[in-house]
DNA sequence: AAACGGATTGGCT
DNA sequence: GCCAATCCGTTTC
């Protein structure tokens, strides 16, 4: 099943990027639909998140989409080469959003082996933020399009996850963000 | 106006 | 393990 905007405008961000672990994540692009079962989240939480682009209540173009209402794609370019894909959340001029770490490949591996010019191996093919936008074809055109639309959106398949399953480790990449934050890692 | 660094990855040593 | 790739926002001249 679908999820539906209400499941994105809730405004704990840490609790949601809990509850995204397991869910699965779909795009469908022209005639291709892939999906891949999210194992890896990082939230980023506010004006107050030294590591979010938020930071401080900064509004560009770029990030402007963060201060949405929860249920839109907030996509940006990192390092001038990769897209990286969150769901942003919560309340209107509140920048909260979700970013997808890593996915177990489900439907369409054919298509994502061709867009990542790699095979699929359980290793690492789609076990990064830059990996995963590229194996579902998720480019910053798709930034402040909705979530519970036709070309990305998330189903819960009642794929069961533990709490205790879960690993909460310090922020990655941003290690002078400090510790307040986090991100759980699912076990598959 | 120009330089610098970043929520990363893949290829080469 | 190190480094290049190369866009966007911020800082500095």
């Amino acid at each position: 099943m679908k999820l539906k905007k209400a499941f994105f405008m809730q405004e704990d961000v840490v609790s949601l990027s809990q509850q995204l672990i397991g869910k699965v994540l779909v795009s469908r692009m022209g005639n291709s639909c892939c999906s891949g079962i999210i194992s890896e989240t990082e939230a980023y939480n506010g004006i107050g998140d030294k590591a979010s682009h938020a930071y401080g209540g900064r509004r560009t173009r770029r990030t402007e989409i963060m201060y949405s209402e929860g249920g839109v794609a907030y996509v940006f370019l990192c390092y001038g080469i990769h897209n990286l894909f969150n769901v942003v959340s919560g309340r209107k001029d509140i920048p909260q959003a979700v970013l997808i770490r890593s996915i177990i490949p489900l439907e369409g591996i054919a298509v994502m082996e061709e867009r990542r010019n790699i095979k699929y191996n359980r290793a690492g093919f789609s076990n990064g933020p830059g990996k995963v936008c590229s194996a579902l074809g998720i480019q910053t055109r798709h930034s402040g399009i909705s979530l519970t639309g036709k070309e990305i959106w998330i189903e819960d398949h009642q794929i069961p996850v533990k709490d205790e399953d879960i690993i909460v480790t310090e922020r990655i990449g941003v290690a002078y963000a400090g510790e307040d934050f986090f991100s759980p890692i699912g076990l598959f």
